[in-house]
DNA sequence: ATGGTCGTTGCACGA
């Protein structure tokens, strides 16, 4: 269950999400999975690119449309896809001001509304950070009700930067006090639940300790020391299309590996 | 063992 199946069955889409790490990076590693996953779309986060800088070049060359929303040295979302990109929306669409960080973005492919989101990372329970973490995830339920109907296909997919329990942690005792697992992170989630959205992973493996970011430091993802913090998000109607869901762990093996690893998901259309 | 490694840029900081 760790590498995802050929495709050999229905019709269907395979959609990813996968914090690169940045793009400039990892384009080795992106080149060689395009070609062995055949995902046809594709949610990036840390991009770590300005809007321009995006290899959009690349990805057409390889049949896909794409969208980037990048601001530079950090942070940088995108969409890649060659089954539709229509109406491509960067950040939030809730007429306030921008968000100063580049941290979602939006299209529609094969009749989903999909945004690929980086939720800021919060640091320590005390920092300015954490407050605008809360503060983002609250805008981002704001914005789909603003935007979207629960009752359509939306799949919001991404970086989230929380675990949303503790068998998404290798070792809950350890994270404590610490951000991606505390009690208003979690609730944030549970208010995106709330509005009408299902973590598929979780679905469709209800008891399995499968972790999608392992940091890079003493060996953590040999010893199998990480979290599950990327997350597909789907509305009931999509989640119900979601036939096969896993994380690619090869894709943090080797050489120059992001730390994280894309979550893979095949959905009927 | 309160460490460890990557990525950015620039010789520190974010994750």
């Amino acid at each position: 269950m760790t590498r995802p199946p050929p495709i050999a069955y229905g019709s269907h889409v395979r959609l990813a999400t996968w914090n690169v790490n940045s793009l400039r990076a990892r384009m080795p590693r992106v080149e060689e999975w395009f070609a062995d996953v055949r995902p046809d779309v594709v949610c990036m986060q840390e991009t770590k690119l300005a809007e321009d800088a995006f290899p959009a070049d690349f990805f057409t060359a390889l049949g896909y449309e794409s969208v980037h929303h990048g601001q530079g040295q950090w942070n940088g979302v995108a969409i890649v896809s060659r089954v539709g990109l229509e109406n491509p929306v960067r950040g939030f669409a809730d007429g306030r001001d921008p968000d100063p960080e580049a941290r979602l973005v939006t299209a529609t492919c094969a009749g989903i509304r999909v945004s690929s989101v980086y939720v800021p990372n919060g640091r320590e329970l005390d920092h300015d950070h954490y407050r605008y973490k809360l503060a983002w995830m609250k805008r981002l339920v704001a914005h789909l009700e603003a935007n979207e109907s629960p009752s359509t296909d939306v799949i919001v997919t991404g970086d989230f930067n929380i675990a949303p329990d503790d068998r998404d942690v290798h070792d809950p005792a350890k994270y404590v006090g610490s951000t991606h697992v505390s009690e208003p992170e979690r609730e944030a989630l549970r208010e995106l639940e709330r509005w009408g959205m299902t973590d598929v992973f979780r679905r469709h493996h209800p008891d399995e300790k499968l972790f999608s970011w392992w940091d890079y430091r003493a060996g953590a993802f040999n010893q199998g020391h990480g979290m599950r913090i990327d997350l597909v998000m789907a509305t009931a109607s999509a989640a119900t299309k979601c036939r096969w869901i896993s994380v690619d762990r090869q894709a943090r093996k080797g050489d120059k590996p992001s730390d994280h690893a894309p979550v893979v998901v095949d959905i009927d259309v």
